[in-house]
RNA sequence: GGUCAGGUAGUCAAGUGGCCAACGACGGCAGACUGUAAAUCUGCUCCCUAUGGGUUCGGUGGUUCGAAUCCACCCCUGACCA
């Protein structure tokens, strides 16, 4: 019983350190039914939640499985500090008002795949707030300017003159510090959270807190060029509150590689499961399509249900795969007649007449299913399907 | 505060008086091929009913028949020194 808790838990982690004391935890949860704290901070600027995301909340939630209560932090303090991880840029201060929409609109997405029962949610300004300068710097004083060096970001960026704000030191141990008041038994986060994770540990040393967390690193997840990690900003990702149909069809979109790797980080299927369809396909028993339909299948219907993943499927496979129009597309009234390229324009199809233009001449315009080939075409009044490339559609009827 | 180096299209980056709507790379879009993809090959990639016109190279003014390129001032960024 143990033994399956944990693989599940060690599934897909990058790295886990002291494993022999979540082995405890789930030793003292089977036998005494002890619960411990999972903690897992949250930065409350981005309220969009995408897949990248989820890979954590999913291992939050399989702690829930097994005993964990799980210490939802919003980092409404840390968050205006801004954190050093990755790139540096100042970030602007958040009114109260949005710190409390973003977090409803986090956790309301949160809640799709955790358990509010087994969550506590807690918001880190309400103890860093009260620590105050002498607290501050007692805290520091656990840290010395060698040891933040020797963390990869700050080194890389001292070594090469970019700037680094004092304040960024803090970030990392106002969040150990968080495990501290929290006494958190594991924390949680992405293996490019790995120094602020140790630094609760150490904190917890360092205040006598009478244990030190566990940390269980998971992987950052690609986004769909498969190159760099999912992020809004890259425009690379897939949002949890998606229509079914673009989440369908975005998974579907994703290199065969990089499929297995979503398989391991946002499936439920088992390890076995999954190894048994990768080695399907190498030995060509197995359509590769087929097996990335299932993974689209199983996404969509997480977060949104069955029935949606049935219709985005079929959605897809009429729009894509016999390449007929899609049963849902925007309709646009113009007044006519009207030139082509103004109307691909007027309906959103194309940004510019020059870029309508351009496409017509390659090729990549339809008007009910006919490639057209004229540029000065006149739309008479009537009804029309354009179409640019494969995915872009518009109904639009012409006065 | 001082010294130096820079600011060119979505990004990086050539271009140092006319041949510049501006090389190239990446990205993006489209076509072919496919499994919708990936990989590959090809074309396009400021705007405008267009073999033409308009607006661009941090900003403002100037020199010139002509400026991304020269001059002046200003703004911004980075490095080094304090």
């Amino acid at each position: 019983m143990i033994k399956k808790a944990l693989s599940e838990i060690e599934r897909g982690a990058a790295e886990i350190i002291d494993k022999e004391r979540i082995e405890k935890l789930l030793q003292d949860y089977f036998e005494e039914g002890k619960t411990y704290t999972v903690k897992a901070g949250f930065d409350p600027t981005a309220p969009d939640l995408h897949l990248g995301h989820t890979v954590l909340l999913q291992k939050l939630a399989a702690f829930q499985k097994y005993g964990a209560t799980i210490q939802f932090l919003i980092g409404d303090f840390t968050a205006t500090i801004g954190d050093p991880t990755g790139k540096s840029a100042t970030r602007k201060m958040l009114t109260q008002e949005e710190i409390e929409k973003n977090v409803k609109s986090y956790t309301d997405q949160a809640f799709k795949i955790l358990d509010p029962e087994k969550t506590e949610v807690v918001f880190n300004k309400s103890w860093l707030e009260a620590l105050g300068a002498g607290g501050l710097i007692a805290l520091a004083q656990n840290l010395t300017v060698a040891r933040m060096l020797e963390r990869d970001d700050f080194s890389k960026r001292y070594a090469s003159n970019t700037p680094i704000a004092v304040s960024e030191f803090l970030y990392p141990l106002l969040q150990g510090y968080d495990s501290v008041h929290l006494k958190s038994d594991i924390e949680i986060g992405g293996t490019d959270q790995k120094f602020n994770l140790l630094m609760g540990r150490q904190l917890q040393k360092a205040y006598d807190v009478g244990k030190q967390q566990a940390v269980l690193m998971m992987p950052i997840l690609e986004g769909l060029d498969g190159v760099q990690k999912m992020s809004k900003s890259l425009g690379n990702y897939i949002g949890v509150t998606e229509h079914p149909n673009d989440m369908f069809a975005k998974v579907l979109s994703i290199s065969d590689e990089l499929m297995w790797r979503y398989f391991e980080l946002l499936s439920q299927k088992s390890l076995e499961e999954i190894a048994a369809l990768k080695k399907g396909v190498e030995e060509g028993t197995l359509h590769p399509k087929k097996v990335k339909e299932e993974l689209a299948f199983e996404i969509t219907a997480r977060f949104h249900d069955e029935e949606a993943a049935k219709k985005a499927k079929e959605e897809f496979e009429r729009v894509h795969a016999k390449s007929e129009i899609p049963s849902d597309i925007a309709e646009v009234e113009l007044e006519g007649p009207i030139w082509i390229a103004k109307a691909l324009v007027e309906a959103g199809l194309e940004k510019s007449t020059s870029q309508a233009r351009r496409d017509i001449k390659q090729g990549a315009v339809r008007l009910n299913k006919e490639k057209i080939a004229d540029e000065q075409l006149q739309l008479q009044s009537g009804e029309y399907i354009l179409q640019v490339g494969k995915r872009k559609f518009a109904k639009v009827k012409v006065k």
